[in-house]
This record gives structure tokens, sequence and C-alpha cells, in this order.
RNA sequence: GGUAUCGUGGCCGAGUGGCUAGGCACCGGUCUGCAAAACCGGCUACAGCGGUUCGAAUCCGCUCGAUACCUCCA
């Protein structure tokens, strides 16, 4: 029984069958951070979620190329096409060279990535290394006549464009509404209408990131980099384009229009937007200053944390709900989720301890397909985890000998949980590995020793040596068969 | 104001016109020297008001409320 993928694309506003361009290659593109500051939980979502696309499609057996760049130049800091650099400005505060600050920022994200066991793209390319390819595509723009040139600055004539295409068939805006209630900002008189963005700034004398080009020193603009970077790698039409929702409009929007003019085609076939997170109800953003940096998570250091949170909980939490819906940030759904997963997760290990039968009661091959097609389902990570949590209590009654499963399905099971749990959801166990020989050895002797004192009914002692051990964040269960010792 | 999305039990979150996910919390019970873990059972909701239907949380309309985008943000 074969499904078929799916996947809601925001263009069409429907699930639509999977189908790449060229199988089995498949293009993905995915914007990525803009390296000026610590990655929070909002970045955490768009990454945890085309991980999940990534991991997913490879598993299906497509041959993914994965590009998510990393923006380094022409997101300015204020509205209006005007003011600095954000990467200029942090820059100059700091008195350190603006690729300095690109390159601190840009570890620190990868190593919040790798602590949240994101897989790294396939190609990570920057802005600032593209700056030729973009300039070719603001000429290309500028040559079929729908870009003009004012005072050493590059725009793009929407309303041009949308006599021939229509802007805003992603976004589902009207141009006519967006001219008339576009707020009136400071410094457009380069524009001939509100609605135009820039291809190409031209640098103020003050502005230190800047690149030569046939119109002035300057920069690109804010939607160039992805059009052109997509481009490169993933050819002018590829198969999905991802990011935030946030980025619909104008940012996608806008690429949309580049590529449309450039190329003579939009640049995608499926656009997903995942959704925001918020707290308290309202969008975690940069500009709101309510967001928490993953840092500050992993480390428990913020106001609104009651503790700190490890990167397979965020990573749990996060896939716990479906990546089109808002997720709600609270200490409660975290602390759920990490004790959810933690049971979990402690099934993968339990199932290596099972005992196969004659017989099975439960019926492992439907759990299989259920998860199966929550992924085909426009990728529902919640129902996959919901039908491995029934595997879980499959595996603890069978690990109390209340139910039994037959060598095939036990195969059949562990493969589920090696499967999803480990390879498609990507979580790990984050216990260190007790693999140490010295560890071992001196576990066995002292819980021996205890062994020895509970034989002999003095609960004092055994108790004491229980209670030390949890001191030093050594956990020990008494089963059946023994005690059995793990580190939280 | 415009354009969207959404409103589910204590909390988080899936979902289909009828068979009423899942997790966490809580309350009983089993097991255990005691814990812990595990297991069994309980708690059974869909903003409000109308309408369509044999039947709606699921379709339609209205009301109320929330959020996002329209300006950089994932």
């Amino acid at each position: 029984m074969e499904n078929t993928l799916q996947i809601y694309n925001t263009i069409s506003r429907k699930k639509e069958i999977f189908e790449p361009i060229n199988p089995p290659f498949v293009g993905l593109y995915v914007c990525g951070p803009t390296v000026y500051g610590d990655g929070h939980l909002g970045h955490a979502r768009p990454a945890i979620t085309f991980d999940l696309v990534f991991r997913y499609l490879k598993h299906l057996g497509y041959k993914v190329r994965y590009v998510r760049n990393i923006t380094d130049v022409g997101h300015l800091e204020n509205d209006a096409d005007e003011g600095e650099d954000k990467i200029a400005k942090k820059a100059r505060l700091e008195q350190l060279e603006p690729m300095e600050v690109v390159q601190y920022f840009t570890d620190r994200y990868h190593k919040n990535m790798d602590q949240l066991n994101v897989n790294r793209p396939s190609i990570e390319p920057r802005a600032s290394g593209h700056i030729i390819e973009q300039i070719e595509m603001v000429r290309k723009i500028l040559e079929k006549g729908f870009a003009y040139e004012s005072n050493g600055s590059i725009y793009f004539d929407v309303k041009k464009y949308n006599d021939s295409y229509q802007y805003g068939k992603l976004s589902g805006r009207v141009l006519d509404d967006l001219l008339s209630n576009t707020r009136v900002l400071e410094g457009q008189d380069e524009k001939r209408n509100s609605s135009d963005f820039a291809l190409w700034k031209k640098a103020q004398p003050e502005h230190i990131m800047r690149w030569p080009s046939p119109w002035s020193d300057g920069f690109p603009g804010w939607h160039m980099e992805c059009s052109a970077m997509s481009a490169k790698y993933l050819g002018e039409k590829f198969d999905i384009h991802g990011g935030g929702m946030d980025l619909l409009f104008p940012h996608h929007e806008s690429e949309i229009a580049q590529s449309q003019v450039a190329n003579g085609n939009e640049p995608c076939k499926y656009w997903m937007h995942n959704n925001m997170i918020t707290i308290n109800g309202q969008k975690m953003g940069k500009s709101l200053g309510n967001f928490i940096t993953l840092n500050e998570f992993f480390e428990g250091k913020h106001a609104s944390l009651e503790k700190a949170y490890s990167p397979m909980t965020i990573r749990f939490f996060i896939l716990q709900a479906h990546y089109r819906s808002t997720l709600d940030f609270s200490n409660e759904a975290l602390q759920a989720a990490e004790k959810g997963m933690k049971r979990l997760l402690q099934g993968v290990d339990t199932l290596k301890s099972l005992k196969s039968s004659n017989t099975s009661v439960s019926d492992i091959k439907k759990l299989t397909d259920n998860c199966y097609e929550a992924m085909n389902d426009d990728f529902n990570s919640p129902i996959v985890i919901a039908n491995l949590f029934e595997g879980l209590r499959i595996i603890n009654a069978v690990n109390d000998k209340k139910e039994t499963l037959t060598a095939a399905d036990l195969e059949l099971l562990t493969n589920l949980f090696q499967t999803f749990i480990l390879e498609i959801l990507g979580l790990k166990s984050e216990v260190e590995d007790s693999n140490s020989e010295i560890l071992d050895g001196l576990m066995q002797m002292i819980l021996n020793q205890r062994q020895q004192a509970k034989a002999n009914k003095d609960y004092a002692t055994s108790d004491k040596i229980r209670d030390e051990l949890i001191k030093l964040g050594i956990v020990v269960k008494d089963g059946k068969e023994g005690s059995s010792w793990s580190i939280e």
C-alpha cells in the first residue's frame, strides 16, 4: 500500500500531491537567518520544520539538495529603504568588522542547530558571496523594463508588473489596496510608487558594506539574494521554497515577481510556510523584544523560564504541533513535552531487551501504516508522535509480560521506532553514553552492596545509597530482575 | 481600514459530517520493604447564536474574541 505525499501549497491554499519536477531529485530552498544576533525559539521552528521535510524526503528515497541561505547583507535597519544595514550597525557598535559579526553569529547559529540535531543543509550560501549573481539578475530585470534607476538605486516597478502578472497572488493581496493603504514613509521620493521595492541600493557615505555595480557603489535589495541564489544552485524553477509565514509578504511575493521577470517563470512549484511561535498569545519576535534565545533555553537563564530545557525538549515541543499551527510557549507545555519525550526515548532502550513470543496481540503493521499516512499528510508530526506513544504502550506491556509480540512484529516495531524517532523526527537520547567500563564496574559494585543490604533488610543503608546516588544525578530503579541505573 | 488565519477538556495540542487522537497534570488502583518506573481505570471538550442535515466540534451565516501580515523580524 503506497501512500503519496501531500504538501500544503501556500500559493494554491490546498494540499497537493507532491510531484518533483525532475525526480528523483528534489530542490529545497529555505530562507535562513539574518546573522546579527543569537538564534531564538522563532529560528528553531523553521529550521526544525524543514529539517523534518529534508529528512522525510530523503527517507522516501529522493535525492534532495537543500539550500538554506545566510543573510549577511541587504536587510536594512529602518523602514523605507533608509537607514543602516543591520549588520553594519551591529559592527559599528561592537567595533568589529561586519564580517566578524557575521562569522561570530553564524558559528553560534550552527552550534545551536547542531544541538537541536538539525541536519546541515547541502549548501549554505551567503548573500555577500553572491553579489555578482544578484547584480546580474538586477540587470536582467532592468533589461526587461520592469525596473528603473533613481539616484543610483534600482527599484522594481510593481505597478507595471501588475499589468501583465499578478502581484500579490501568493499572499492574497490586491495592488490597489496596497497602494491606497500603505503608510506614508520617509524617503520614498526615489520610488514611483510606495509598493515598489529596491533591487539595488546606493550606499550612503557612512555605509561600510558596499560593492561596486554599474549603477552605484551599494548593496543588493532585500529580496534579491534568495532569487539569485536559489536560481544558481537549484535552477530557475525548483520544487519547494520554504520559510516563515512572516516572510510571505513582501519577501516571497517579491521573489516571485523578480523571478517571473528575470527568468520567465515563478521560482518554485510548492510554497511551504511554517507558523509562528507565540508567547502569551503574541508572536515571539525580535522587534517585540519578547524572544528567548536558544542558549537561554538550554541554560534556563531567562526570567520567564522556570528551568532549563534541553535541545531535544525544544525539538520535541516543536514537532508536537503541526508546522502550520501557531505554537504557544509556556513552561507547563515545555515540561509536558520533556516528560513525554523522555518516556518515548526510554521505549527505544526497552525495546532492545524485549523477548518475542508465538503470537502478537497488537497490530504493528497498522501502526507503521498510520505513521506513514500521517507524514504523507503534509508532514503531520503530531499524529506520528501519537502513534508512537501507542507503540510505547505496547512496548511497556510486552516488557511487563502483559502482551506478546512475534519475532517478526518485534522487528517491525524496532524498525518503526528507529526510523521514525531517530531518523525522521531526529530525536536522540541526551543521556551521556554510560559506556565507560570503569563507571559500569563501579556502579555494579555499588548496586551489589545495596542488594546485599536489601537482602539483610537493612533498608536504612540501601536507601542511603540510593539517596547519595541521586545527589550525583544517578537514578536507581528496582525491578523484578534486579536494579537498573541511569544518569539523568 | 485592507488581507489572511484561528477560537477544542486544568495545560499543550490532532481531527473526521455519525465510530468521539495523543501527551502532560490530577484522582483512584495493581506492583514494590519504601520509592521510582510501568500497567489498569477515572476525568470526555469542541467561543456564542441561528441554519442545512436523520445526525455537526466538523458544512453555511451572523456575533464576539484572538493572532498574523500590510515596516525589519523565523
